[in-house]
DNA sequence: GCGAACGAACATCTTCTGTGTTTGAATTGA
DNA sequence: TCAATTCAAACACAGAAGATGTTCGTTCGC
């Protein structure tokens, strides 16, 4: 069992217990006490828990979205695939906005080698698109939040006021016929909103793991949307309903 | 000679002679051509020379500002140290601006542990400052300039006019009492001039190798800033002089 | 005050990174 | 077009960096 799946157990078992002890974890895991503490310090530097003696607390919230560093190694294979599928959605030239989440990110990756102009919403995504030099970079003003490292705020908004773009990839949290499209963060959803205003064509992405999820805050319904990038595990029935909502449907 | 070394000893020679040769590099450093080739197109990524057959051609532009990449390198010590005393000039609680460049970025290390609402003028500073979880991090819209990684443009000038900050840390190419104080490039000292504006306390970060130099944006004399901290092998006369001008010199 | 938990320090092992060599393909200049 | 040079991919190797476990003195909670 190496760190990665070690980590695993860990927010697996706080997830389910709430709390989780360090003998526990090296008997379960076969690994030494120490070793143990040390991955505990590491999720706690990430927010993901509270140290205490003998063990941790969980800080998962329960009805918000997990921490960053969680979310980036769920379902990874699916949303590499859904990047190169953005990339393909957009040619060289365009203007395109990209929304936060680590589904975003793996879009990005792709885009930083193309010719494009782009706006960011996160700094993870601007640090990605960085490295490639050929996207000209534009970065929106804002309050970052720690962890996440997402712009929010009326400086953001006003910042995607300023500017139209061709295309929008935007990331959700659920994604339901009944409910529509929906996040954990109301502020992330004026950002949201904001984004759908500026760009004429928007695309949702979302790894299916979300599908027939529903979060708090309301973004829209699916029918605001032109085209939903999801991974081939959606089901068949769910991609026809959100097809016959009048969505192009890309399933990789 | 280990890489840090080949890499300067290209870079003299690209500033001598305006190109080099693989072979000739390889016998000058007692490395294999595939080093050099290696080492070379790690610059020319970094926008600092051009493959040719055989070599490569200098893009150092002369009478600009070197790329990144090369300034990162240069006084080293001496920027850690007014990085360190930066960090002493800034209390718990205060709005902080921060410039781009090296020097900066060694005070956004510092600063990046404490608890202060800081807006930093390049992705370089904001990655620094985000790694630490404390401070509360406010970016500025605007474009991103390759390589440099600095905002600039009228949506940055904006920004800054929006928010108002205890204290501003600048940077600058050129510092002279004949000429004041000096930047490469026009866009640069529009921000500049816009974030003295902004901001109660002026302070200006510049090692010893700056003084004396004159570039060719002008940003402001020497009077219009508050404090400047720059290294102990400024000359005394100079420092004396720029005290003179009503400057608080703090020599680390 | 006692036992458990902690964390610093060191040793060991693994993984990564940087370097050199070889080899066949590409490029240059005559 | 040809010959010499240059290039870059592939492999082998060494040193650096990171991860892990053990020991031991300190700290913490009951």
């Amino acid at each position: 069992m190496d760190s990665a799946e070690r980590m695993d157990v860990i927010v697996a078992r706080l997830r389910a217990e709430g709390e989780v002890s360090v003998a526990a974890l090296a008997e379960l895991t076969g690994h030494s006490e120490m070793t143990i503490r040390r991955d505990l310090d590491h999720l706690a530097d990430k927010g993901v828990l509270r140290r205490v003696h003998g063990g941790a607390v969980s800080l998962l919230p329960r009805g918000q979205e997990p921490p960053y560093a969680i979310r980036e190694r769920m379902a990874v294979d699916a949303k590499k695939r859904i990047g190169r599928a953005v990339g393909e959605l957009v040619s060289d030239g365009q203007a395109v906005l990209l929304d936060r989440g680590t589904t975003v990110v793996e879009a990005a990756r792709v885009l930083a080698e193309r010719h494009i102009t782009v706006m960011p919403l996160s700094l993870q995504a601007a640090a990605v698109l960085s490295e490639g030099n050929t996207a000209r970079l534009l970065m929106p003003g804002g309050e970052v939040r720690p962890g996440e490292l997402a712009m929010t705020g009326p400086l953001t908004e006003a910042s995607l006021a300023a500017v139209r773009f061709d295309t929008a990839v935007l990331s959700c949290c659920g994604l339901s016929l009944s409910d529509g499209v929906t996040a954990y963060d109301l502020a992330d959803v004026a950002i949201k909103r904001a984004a759908m205003r500026s760009a004429r064509q928007v695309v949702l992405v979302a790894d299916s793991t979300k599908i027939g999820q529903v979060t708090m805050g309301h973004v829209g319904p699916v029918s605001d949307f032109d085209v939903l990038v999801t991974d081939t595990d959606a089901s068949d029935d769910s991609v026809a309903e959100i097809r016959a909502a009048g969505v192009v449907v890309h399933r990789v």
